[in-house]
RNA sequence: GGAGAGAUGGCCGAGUGGUCGAAGGCGCAGCACUGGAAAUGCUGUGUGGGGCAACUCACCGAGGGUUCGAAUCCCUCUCUCUCCGCCA
């Protein structure tokens, strides 16, 4: 959630900021609800004074004499003012309701870093990594040489649930177990703290991140609990400290977490239909990190590296793409996607999405750190990324890592996660 | 699912209708004492909104009610703990 006094200060460069994004907020018209706002607010407060005043005056005459004829008089006037308190309490709710419910649906201004763009053409190739595998036999796409290996099985996981759902088999569920342990066994060497959050959250945690309330169509519910499957590992993981106040001292906190990320898919009917790439539910390994505003920006970078460092072990060939600013995620502020080449198709797709969020998440899910000896508290920064999803990493893995003969070898790293050297 | 108990500031814990934003302790910070430290003493120490100075308002799990006035009384909800039942 944007700051409102921000906003106020810089009304012109939030405005420009948002354009870029291809956002059309009438930032003015906040802005005149929040003077409407505090100019309720400061009549109700006086209100409020004067009332309280009355009341002190009914307790002291009260103790000096109880049946003293101006006590009566003194609640009829503490009534009246109650009355008038009332109907600006109504008024002013509804005016800060409506500017917060219109501030959840304002994305983030995106960083001055992030390059500006009006589509994904416009995205920065920033590095890339190892050398595209283009063999002389064909490749086949992953969900053939999947099926053919008996380790993906898609029909069935649609009987037994809906299309867009897998099935691994074998191997297959053994290489999707193993992918996620090297990762995470990688990651907490590495620094981060492993957890295993719930895979349902509440509404709340989803307005947290920034999901809710513009997105509900896109994540699965269940009506009678106010909960959610939760779409990626950053809505749990990310609310675990919502409403705390962190000493400065604990940041950063870095988290690594597993779990399913389950996604209605809303919307690209006819994308990506076969295979992996995009399914209901699918596995990720995420980082979290929380961190202190002025380190935000390079711990970004190094959790850009520590994702890549998983695709450089693995040995897979990828690109890291700055998003500019019309790509950029709702919450994001600055992200960096990690692409993964795909030979059958001979491109690159995302495996990892790596964003800061500034402290626009902290706002949302009241995220607080306070340094010892300062005053006051401040919103901390959050970020996250994938590291990585599982599926397409098995795909990257089973078109890579393909050989003439049609069978595939495992990447060296996984052999000790393995029962296996090749399939 | 059934029965009971509880939820107060960073922590512990007092507080059953008025001067309580809340005693006391711990912790923390500053000062004094010391060569330095410990111990001790003194002082200070919640969050958020408005003004951005004085000041003012709100917050004692959440929401509602009674009252001139609620941490204190009533209702609803949420969560935690204990016992029983069920269960991976």
């Amino acid at each position: 959630m944007l700051d409102i006094k921000v906003i106020r200060q810089n009304l012109e460069e939030c405005q420009t900021a948002l354009r870029h994004r291809g956002d059309n907020t009438d930032l003015a018209a906040l802005v005149a609800l929040d003077d409407q706002r505090r100019q309720l607010e400061q009549q109700r407060s006086a209100l409020e004074a004067e009332a309280n005043e009355v009341q002190k005056q009914v307790g002291k005459l009260k103790q000096s004499d109880p049946h003293h004829p101006d006590i009566d008089h003194l609640k009829q006037k503490a009534n009246q003012i109650k009355e008038k308190i009332a109907a600006l309490v109504t008024a002013e709710e509804a005016v800060r309701q409506q500017l917060h419910q219109q501030l959840l649906t304002v994305p983030n201004l995106p960083h001055p870093s992030t390059p500006i763009g009006s589509s994904e053409a416009d995205n920065r190739v920033v590095r890339t990594w190892g050398e595209e595998y283009k063999p002389r036999h064909p490749v086949l796409p992953h969900w053939e040489i999947g099926e053919k290996l008996g380790i993906l099985n898609f029909e069935r996981a649609v009987k037994v649930a809906q299309t867009r759902f897998v099935n691994l088999v074998g191997a297959g569920a053994q290489l999707e177990r193993a992918l996620i342990n090297f990762m995470l066994a990688e990651h907490s060497r590495r620094g981060y703290q492993e957890v295993m959050p719930p895979f349902l959250v509440n509404s709340q945690s989803l307005q947290g991140t920034g999901q809710l309330p513009k997105f509900a169509s896109d994540a699965f519910r269940c009506q009678e609990d106010d909960l959610w499957l939760v779409p990626t590992a950053e809505v749990p993981v990310t609310n675990l400290y919502r409403d705390e106040i962190l000493d400065s001292s604990q940041l950063p906190i870095k988290h690594c977490a597993y779990t399913p990320c389950f996604r209605r898919e809303a919307g690209s009917y006819g994308r990506d239909t076969r295979g992996l790439i995009r399914l209901h539910q699918f596995n990720k390994v995420e980082l979290v990190k929380f961190v202190l505003p002025s380190e935000s920006e390079q711990e970004h970078e190094s959790l850009v590296q520590d994702a890549e460092h998983i695709l450089q072990l693995l040995k897979l060939p990828y690109r890291v793409v700055e998003l500019c600013t019309a790509d950029l995620g709702f919450a994001a502020r600055k992200c960096y996607d990690l692409e993964v080449w795909l030979p059958a198709a001979g491109q690159y797709r995302e495996i990892s999405s790596c964003s800061n969020f500034g402290d626009f998440q902290a706002r949302r899910a009241n995220l607080r750190y306070k340094t010892k000896g300062k005053k006051g508290t401040e919103f901390l920064h959050t970020l996250n990324g994938s590291g990585l999803a599982i599926g397409r990493t098995m795909c990257a893995i089973l078109e890579n890592y393909q050989q003439p003969d049609g069978r595939v070898l495992m990447p060296t790293v996984l052999h000790p996660f393995l029962g296996y050297t090749a399939l």
